[in-house]
DNA sequence: TCAATAGTGTCTTTGAGACACTATCCG
DNA sequence: CGGATAGTGTCTCAAAGACACTATTGA
């Protein structure tokens, strides 16, 4: 019988390494994408991946995760979310390796790269054209990150986090199409954005080819004011080690 | 600047512990119970804990997660999920240990114990009357725990997991108001839970004092039918590290 | 005035909740 | 019969969806 966590005696059992992965995403021209690095060495050398690296000691999970995508994007304070954790044992061929991922969103209005040392390159991906198969069991950990993304916009106010700070109501609505895959109508749309009292009116209007467009912010602080969005029945995120 | 995971030599850094930890629910005496073993040595000695234990080189998390249900009740083939990541740098006093938590749901009908060697006791605790403080963050790892079980109630069927394998309606009903925390009407829940085509009737009754019960069993395999539950509008299952 | 885009009003259907009613047993 | 428990029917109200309508601009 193993021993448990009771009689620890730190040096006696081998350790595995923990490494966080955050999946970052952002709209681009209204189309939902996914950063990746492109990794230089063994193993998947060459290979698309999700950018991560290994915790340090005396930090929290979160802010490893934080750490990793200032590294990545030179982006702070955007949401961030942990997912999931990946353990199987042959994950990564060099050694044992426990990965937690988050999920990070970042504005649409922000896009600086950094190339860290060790890929050869980074880039946003639309997520229905990835770059051929992800390195590890990175296509699995993404798959679950778009799942899960797809079923809290159903009842939060995370779809805003995508948008730059002032955006028209039709720009909101054609994020939550992009990411639940399906249209949507206008008029229920309206209504429901209007009743949820979320967002505030700038006082701006963008001028184009038609009727100028109303500008609006998201209202944060809004207290208590806990609120639901529901656009379909379906809600299925359970999630399974494969 | 942090190397990242591309270039790793496995004997660079200093790796954390990495352990899982399970909390176990079951109804007992129609109220919810969760399983904690009582700690017999420094740190939190006396102190009751979610039980949990070190992980396996060669098994991946799940298992590393039935491995320690097994070991604390016997009981296989129990609903289990993976709750959350646990990773604040001094929530275990003696080296850095990062805890993959998982929830387990266990039917009212099984309950044998078995007190590990390391442990003083072993004992359910309904939730509403929990002995003191448990040791590290384990109070908020079952607060969350709940928070997610509760959350999950209200659009799944996890509610059966916990119900022998024969019972009926109102049973079920209180398991619900149970969890939930809150009366339900009876015409309702009877109109969803039919609606729902969830339940196969046994041909069994049960005679008491009043009019006989029909027995139903769950209905497994009932294919894509994919069903939603749903009892209130609230729905808030972020969670955040403290 | 027309094309283009933004935004509103309204009817129908669905489902949740409240609550009163009926059913079947024992004594 | 009456008390006890199981189970059903039905009314109301609010929210979701479909969809037709109006509004405001530039060319």
């Amino acid at each position: 019988m193993t021993e448990n966590a009771q009689t620890y005696d730190a040096s006696k059992y081998e350790r595995p390494s923990v490494t966080v992965d955050v999946v970052i995403f952002t709209l681009q021209t209204n189309e939902l994408h996914v950063l990746l690095v492109q990794r230089k060495n063994w193993p998947y050398e060459g290979c698309w991946a999700i950018p991560g690296g290994f915790i340090n000691m005396d930090e929290t999970l979160e802010q490893a995760a934080r750490r990793e995508l200032e590294e990545e994007t030179g982006v702070r304070d955007v949401y961030l979310e942990q997912l999931y954790t990946f353990g199987a044992p042959q994950r990564d061929p060099r050694t044992r390796v426990i990965s937690v991922a988050y999920i990070a969103l970042v504005s649409a209005d922000i896009q600086q790269l950094r190339v860290s040392d060790e890929s050869t390159a980074v880039r946003w991906f639309p997520v229905s054209r990835l770059p051929g198969q992800l390195a590890f069991d990175h296509d699995s950990i993404l798959a679950i990150a778009l799942d899960r993304l797809r079923s809290k916009m159903e009842y939060t106010t995370l779809a805003f986090q995508l948008l730059p700070e002032v955006f028209s109501i039709l720009e909101l609505k054609s994020i939550y199409e992009q990411i639940l895959g399906e249209e949507l109508d206008k008029g229920n749309f309206y209504r429901k954005i209007k009743d949820a009292r979320v967002l505030e009116d700038t006082g701006l209007r963008r001028e184009g080819r038609g009727r100028p467009t109303v500008l609006y912010r998201f209202r944060r602080n809004r207290g208590e004011e806990q609120f639901v969005f529901r656009w379909r029945e379906s809600r299925v995120d359970a999630v399974e080690e494969s």
